[in-house]
DNA sequence: CACGATACTTTGCAATGTAAAGTTTTATGC
DNA sequence: GCATAAAACTTTACATTGCAAAGTATCGTG
């Protein structure tokens, strides 16, 4: 077991032929960031939205810090906020909008590459399993 | 095929039982910035070691920049570096410390959670396709 | 109608990503 | 053999921005 399973390194004898290789373009700041990663995250998994303090307990987020990721987002247009009057006062609403949603997925599909190109290096037992959560 | 794939939204009714569920905590900033993240996988996809300037190239930063994010990394213990006198003159040799390539198999077993979160609600046919690169 | 709670927003500081300028060492032309 | 240029980094300075503390506005309650 101490053959590496994955083939010989990408670069091996000449790296520059493989310039930008690892450049990762697509990782824009805008979602990239952990808070808003995460935001931009449960709101995928919610698509008819959620309320300000849900989303701010999803993210374990501050109110301040919040705040000012989901102006972030709505400069950025990937999310869209408004008031709802439902309930004794009104509350923040956020989703995602639907170049939010084509974005996210875009950047997902980035991620993926990084975690395949990462996963073809780190021998199995050294990486850690996904495991189904709580 | 209007149906979505994923069964109903993780949070729906109870948000707040899902508490932290999008925190992604594992997404340290050491790791997470994307030009170490990149220099992370150029050097993890080449175990023996990459030259500074192999290094730059492939992840299409400036001198300054990878100077640096490698001094971060250093800082950080999770790569090390040492002058290699093959050649006219000397270049500065890196390469993950096996810390650096444990904690680097770590974050990216959260990066594998965040995709496999986002894909459970991104449809198919928004969805863009891993494809092999070049 | 004062007081406290809720639901955010704004402000200020500290951290840091980035590029331009600087430094050191080695070849090379005159 | 000295000046000039190139290579290989390193340092510095600035602009951005993540985060938390303080501030604001609205609503229920006694």
């Amino acid at each position: 077991m101490s053959r590496r399973t994955a083939s010989k390194p990408t670069t091996e004898e000449n790296p520059v032929r493989d310039a930008g290789r690892f450049s990762y373009q697509g990782l824009h700041r805008v979602i990239h960031e952990k808070a808003r990663l995460g935001t931009l995250a449960a709101l995928a998994a919610n698509p008819e939205g959620l309320l300000f303090n849900d989303l701010k307990q999803l993210c374990s987020l501050t109110d301040g810090n919040l705040s000012r990721h989901l102006g972030i987002l709505s400069d950025a247009g990937l999310v869209e906020t408004w008031k709802e009057i439902s309930g004794p006062r009104p509350q923040t609403m956020c989703r995602l909008t639907v170049g939010g949603h084509q974005r996210f997925a875009e950047y997902i599909g980035v991620l993926e590459t990084v975690v395949s190109d990462a996963q073809a290096e780190i021998p199995e037992d050294v990486r850690p399993k996904v495991v189904a959560r709580r």
